[in-house]
RNA sequence: CGGGGUGUGGCGCAGUUGGUAGCGCGCGCGCUUUGGGAGCGCGAGGUCGUCCGUUCAAGUCGGAUCACCCCGACCA
């Protein structure tokens, strides 16, 4: 591993996801908003779209990757392409002054793409997503890996003949976003919020989680897990549903959160705009209606950064940690370097993750970089403990080691 | 974009009324250490963000510019 812990953080990084990850080496900032994932961070980051990739699969969506360079034309149908309209474009000109856009969504692209593919009722629907790094000209990044100007972005998209087909996708991938929340650890404290809609519902939904750090503020009832973000809760709308669910505003709870997915209903609107349609059984041409469902990858990473650290460093679950296990040499005798190295191969072969700190180091500062970089499980080799045949075993949530055979050991990573 | 602040070895910082850059961590070598970020010794590493100016002399003063951070606005 090329990569070094730092015992200070830069002093331009407040965000404490960007001060853990930079010093665990995780993330490099190239600047501001703009970070690379160095291995360890690509590992988290991979393990992450992993799980969505899984949810999305079971959805029936297809996976693909659409460009980053943007044609105008597409956009300009949904007056989108107009810096009035969206103020974050990247925009750039090909050699011979044509106009790009670097894509900071995809909505336009994928329906110009799907065109030739949308003719009948018997097409449809359609389900397909990408990971995608998403070019956005914040006009101020922040908040480290959680607002940056280039971020991995999931985005699915469906097609559906009718809006009765459409709010039945709309409600299965709500129900397949709260999965992915809740393997990724952060379903406890994630709520499905509504925020504002569009021309074709009163509402679209975002999926925020309670975060100090997070740049949104939701009215929260958890006993009715009902959430409505605070820009949205003296809207019309949001008091008859919520006189229709029988809340007061006074039960509600204000906290504040972090925006980690959003699902949204388009309507016909952007197959009205960009003029796609299918021949219904009848014969007759329809618009299609359009949902979009987004989950900002990086983000998500940023927030379980920040949520589950300690004053020790990061903490990873089993789920998404870059590795499983951060296995450790005490001292370098023969003996132990052989033992070592035998429960090294050992792990790999049993598909378990490990990273060994095979540093010339001594162990207080192998113990320290295995907390700061939030490793799950730490094992411990040493000559003391290697005469009676015993490994050291501590978990990263807990402050207390326990001694155990190599069998117990691999029991307890099953 | 409005307001405020900061740029000095890889990281964190000091540098007085202008006089030619220093500390801690990290890095290299040697010896001693070896279960919670070791000790001693030696050493490498800096166009002081950049440009222009003032001056005999600029890290220090003036102007411009670039970058970064914070607050706000923005986030469809």
């Amino acid at each position: 591993m090329f990569t070094k812990t730092l015992r200070q953080a830069p002093a331009d990084e407040v965000a404490k996801n960007a001060q853990l990850l930079i010093r665990a080496g995780f993330i490099h900032k190239e600047m501001a908003g703009v970070y690379a994932y160095l291995p360890l961070g690509l590992r988290v980051l991979e393990k992450i779209k992993q799980i969505i990739r899984e949810e999305m699969n079971a959805l029936g969506g297809e996976e693909l990757i659409m460009t980053n360079l943007q044609p105008k034309a597409a956009w300009e149908k949904t007056t989108r392409w107009d810096d009035e309209v969206v103020d974050i474009w990247f925009k750039t000109k090909l050699k011979d002054e044509t106009e790009l856009g670097l894509a900071w969504s995809h909505e336009e692209a994928i329906v110009q793409m799907l065109r030739p593919y949308v003719q009948s009722y018997k097409d449809l629907p359609i389900r397909v997503y990408q990971f995608q790094t998403k070019l956005r000209n914040e006009l101020r990044a922040k908040s480290g890996i959680m607002r940056g100007r280039e971020f991995v972005m999931k985005d699915m998209y469906s097609l559906h003949v009718s809006k009765h087909d459409l709010d039945a996708f709309y409600n299965q991938a709500v129900e397949a976003y709260q999965r992915i929340y809740d393997r990724l650890g952060i379903g406890e404290d994630t709520f499905v919020t509504f925020a504002s809609g569009g021309a074709f519902t009163k509402f679209s939904h975002e999926f925020q989680t309670i975060c100090p750090t997070g740049e949104d503020e939701i009215y929260l009832h958890r006993g009715k897990n009902i959430a409505v973000n605070s820009e949205m809760i003296d809207d019309q709308g949001i008091i008859d549903e919520l006189h229709r669910l029988q809340i007061e505003k006074s039960e509600l709870e204000k906290v504040r959160t972090a925006e980690v997915g959003n699902v949204f209903n388009f309507g016909v609107d952007k197959a009205e705009q960009m003029d796609v349609e299918f021949a219904d059984a009848s014969g007759q041409q329809k618009p299609f209606y359009l949902g979009s469902y987004g989950i900002g990858v990086t983000r998500v990473m940023g927030v379980i950064a920040e949520k589950f650290a300690d004053e020790r460093g990061l903490v990873w679950s089993d789920a998404i940690a870059p590795a499983r296990v951060y296995l450790i040499n005490i001292g370098n005798d023969d003996d132990v370097v052989k033992n070592t190295t035998k429960l090294y191969e050992e792990l790999k072969k049993a598909g378990i993750e490990v990273i060994w700190d095979d540093r010339d180091a001594r162990p207080g500062e192998k113990f320290a970089d295995a907390e700061l970089m939030g490793i799950p499980h730490r094992v411990v080799v040493s000559p003391k403990l290697l005469a009676q045949n015993l490994l050291e075993y501590q978990p990263r949530t807990l402050d207390i080691a326990e001694n155990l055979t190599t069998e117990t050991l691999f029991d307890k990573l099953k």
